[in-house]
RNA sequence: GGAGAAAUGGCAGAGUGGUCGAAUGCGGCAGUCUUGAAAACUGUUGAGGGUCACACCUCCGGGGGUUCGAAUCCCUCUUUCUCCGCCA
């Protein structure tokens, strides 16, 4: 959420900011907005004056009932009735103007980075790095879906008897090769210097308003409505919130904590062909790194996480690209947003395994993180976010790409921490 | 799940209807002293709204109520602790 001063005193770099994004009515949005902070100043100012009357009368029919004055308190009392009424009202007209101005605000996306790309969709992002070659793959390759089933190391079908669509079960060196992968990532994070939490998977409603995914991703979120608690997408959620209320001191910077989660998401809506396989789940596990930073070091922070993200996928010797996010294509909550996509051979697609992205003060905003400034203000701090990687499409990527004639060759860097060196 | 107790500033802990945004101690910060440090002493030290700056307003776990006036009384929710039950 922006802060309402930003949007008052930055109009136009606003207004410039949700068109990169291609925000229908964001004029109107904006004026409305404006409008309904004026009016909700106006409102508190007046509510303010009149509790300040009354404070005052209470404090005079105190001094006067100790100094017995019975009747001229009593005087003093009849003209509060007026008073209370007058403030009745004001303070229920300053909670639905709040609560509209709240409602504005939450619709309003964050301001994209300057060197965010304008455009519409996918198809205007920018490709700012490729690395790795794509392999030349064998006669009869398969696409990893056909894999998993011939060497029997995912099981779809049982887990649509479990549970349905979407929760897959990893069996035997598919089941290792998991567990493989989330050690590697831990490891890679923790060398890094994230330090590694393990958060709960259910989180309340105000960490979803926290980090964004309410009101915006409601029908996003697997919800327990008997508790009230959401299934977390993504690790974000709780990690981010940790540092919910929070003011830091700015010695704190830089935060840096890493997580394995599973994430489930309901991805109503979005069936055929682009979600087969391991392409997109109800359940799956991700490696999550999560920083909180001074706005100053926010960008550098940013860089740091790609640089990151880069060396793992070049370990795993994965063809993979990184994509500079267009204003159309970015998520509501982020400034800058660079996905990584691997390429998934068989298929002959590109596949995203991370997304890594600066939230700046956006989230920070509602999450009321601050620190104390070198002046002693507090002032909001920048969180940031990445995946440090989604599983599922990591192993798709190795299914396919690494498949030989004789099975699928493990990645050097995996060896250790899964014990074989082949599937087959 | 049942019974009881509690929730106050960074922490500890007073405060049971008005003078309380809140005593006191610890911690933090600044200063005096010191070559420097420690100790001691002095001052300062919650958040948000509002204002050019003041004034002023809100907040004592969350929400609601009683009252001219609520940290203090009532209702409700949440959390913590103790006892009982259940249990990985």
């Amino acid at each position: 959420m922006l802060q309402v001063a930003f949007i008052r005193e930055n109009k136009e770099t606003v207004l410039k900011g949700l068109a990169k994004r291609n925000v229908k009515n964001a004029e109107e949005l904006v004026a409305k907005t404006i409008a309904a902070d004026e009016e909700r100043r106006a409102t508190q100012t007046a509510s303010d004056a009149i509790l300040a009357d009354l404070n005052k009368l209470a404090k005079d029919i105190g001094q006067l009932f100790k100094a017995k004055e019975v009747q001229k308190a009593e005087v003093l009392k009849q003209k509060t009735v007026v008073l209370k009424e007058k403030s009745k009202e004001l303070a229920d007209k300053l909670q639905n103007i709040t609560t509209e101005l709240q409602e504005l605000l939450y619709l309003i996306p964050n301001i994209p980075a300057e060197i965010v790309p304008a455009g519409n969709s996918a198809e205007d992002n920018l490709n700012i790095f490729q690395k790795g070659e794509i392999p030349v793959l064998h006669e009869g390759a398969l696409p990893h879906w056909e894999l998993a089933k011939k060497y029997d190391i995912i099981d779809f079908e049982l887990g649509n008897k479990i549970t349905g669509a979407g929760f897959p079960v990893y069996k035997g060196k598919g089941a290792k090769l998991q567990r493989a992968l989330i050690n590697y990532f831990l490891d890679k994070n923790t060398d890094a210097g994230y330090d590694e939490v393990q958060v709960p998977h259910f989180v309340n409603e105000d960490s979803a308003y926290g980090t964004g995914q309410l009101p915006d991703k409601e029908g996003q979120m697997y919800h327990d409505a008997q508790d009230n608690l959401y299934l977390i997408p993504t690790a974000e959620v709780p990690v981010t919130n940790i540092f919910r209320d929070v003011i830091l001191k700015e010695s704190d910077f830089p935060l840096c904590k890493t997580a394995y989660t599973p994430c489930f998401r309901r991805e109503a809506g979005s069936y055929g062909a682009d979600v087969r396989g391991l392409n997109r789940l109800h359940q799956f596990d991700k490696v999550e790194i999560v920083r909180i930073e001074h706005p100053s070091k926010s960008y550098e922070a940013l860089d740091g996480m790609v640089n990151h993200v880069k060396e793992i996928l070049t370990e795993l010797n994965l063809p993979f690209r990184i994509l500079r996010l267009c204003g159309g294509d970015m998520g509501f909550t982020s400034a800058l947003t660079y996905d990584f996509e691997v390429f998934s051979t068989a298929q002959d697609r590109w596949l995203e395994v991370s997304s890594v992205s600066n939230f700046e003060t956006f989230q920070a905003n509602r999450l009321k993180l601050r620190f104390k400034n070198s002046e002693g203000k507090s002032e909001l701090a920048h969180t940031l976010n990445g995946s440090s990687l989604a599983l599922p499409r990591i192993l798709a990527g190795l299914l396919e790409n690494c498949q030989t004639p004789e099975g699928i060759k493990i990645p050097k860097v995996l060896i250790p921490y899964c014990g074989f060196e082949l599937i087959n």
